[in-house]
DNA sequence: AGTATGACGTCTC
DNA sequence: AGAGACGCCATAC
């Protein structure tokens, strides 16, 4: 609320509040979405400052690997799986089991696939 | 005001 | 095919 900085953050906010529960997304499937390519840093960073808008589901959003890099930035290290876990996807060495399987693209949007 | 770094991904050697 | 460097935009010091 500081600041109207809906050039990047706020976007990225938008797309990671319409993953459907027990989907997940990736920081580059996003940033590819939102048309940069290479900003997925951008969007692992935008959900580092997501605590500043409530209802963001970032325990959703890994890397292309399936990875729960950023679980470490959570209330807890683990709380990251369990909340994916509690969605019914099965989280193994912090990497996500069948990934490509729980895969969300915000391009289906689009696609209305 | 400038430098360094970050929850990533792709290109290049 | 494996390893290294770069790019993206913003925040922090």
């Amino acid at each position: 609320m500081r600041k109207n900085k809906e050039n990047y953050f706020d976007l990225v906010y938008q797309v990671v509040m319409l993953i459907p529960k027990g989907r997940v997304t990736s920081y580059g499937a996003i940033a590819n979405y939102l048309g940069i390519k290479s900003g997925a840093r951008m969007v692992g960073y935008a959900m580092n400052a997501s605590h500043t808008m409530p209802g963001i589901p970032a325990h959703r959003v890994v890397n292309r690997e399936g990875v729960l890099t950023g679980k470490h930035h959570f209330s807890s290290p683990s709380r990251m799986q369990e909340l994916l876990e509690l969605e019914g996807i099965r989280v193994e060495k912090d990497k996500i089991l069948n990934f490509e399987e729980y895969f969300w693209d915000p391009i289906e949007l689009e696609q209305e696939g």
